[in-house]
DNA sequence: CAAATAATTAGACAATTGCTTAATTAAAAA
DNA sequence: TTTTTAATTAAGCAATTGTCTAATTATTTG
């Protein structure tokens, strides 16, 4: 939990998640995206890993990255502890089973 | 965002965020659970209450703290965001208006 | 008013972070 | 086999973080 926190904790690796949640790609093609040199980008990559919020494929001399949406349950888990209490009592009226939203 | 990462990124904080959904607690009752100075747990106070992730309101010579879930929302939506894409399929048709969910 | 209590602010310091350039490793192409 | 390409690892540095003790502010109590 503290590394997914930790790598979570950078604007620069927010935005790579969101990269790989559109599509799988390699480590350059993730750089090319940032104006920032490679090496830092792998660092970056090495943390996210560290944290099991991507997952690497080596295919010759490059190296697919993608998202692991697993990892990412598991911060959503944290957070659902927080949802509030429900309320004893609700102007005494039972609690909907359903929920209509608007979407977008 | 960047303030709420930077804010969940420490375990001491988020273990006070947990303290907090169970019940309100002043500033003295907060660092009682922990092993550490006062003026720690006051600057881990500020920084939550940066990300808004908490409330104070001053009642006497006490400060009492609560914890704001509309912040914890706003990290929820963002990670609701890597939630799997929806099937090719579904793409023909045209796209819904509201949605029905089941609570809890 | 003086002393005690609750909490914060200030200042200092070691550890960690995020970035850079240079060097290294590994695979592909000439 | 030499050169090029993709990527990482290494080393160094400024900025940020988390902690502490000491000082300060505000409120209550004797």
């Amino acid at each position: 939990m503290n590394n997914l926190f930790r790598a979570l904790n950078d604007a620069t690796r927010r935005e790579i998640v969101e990269l790989l949640h559109k599509k799988d790609l390699t480590a350059g093609e993730i750089a090319d995206n940032f104006n920032m040199s490679k090496p830092s980008i792998s660092h970056h990559l090495d943390l996210l890993k560290q944290a099991e919020l991507i997952l690497s494929v080596k295919k010759g001399q490059f190296i697919h990255y993608s998202l692991n949406r697993t990892a990412l349950d598991e911060v959503m888990d944290w957070f659902m502890t927080f949802k509030p209490t429900t309320p004893e009592k609700i102007e005494s009226v039972e609690k909907p089973r359903i929920r209509i939203m608007l979407t977008e």
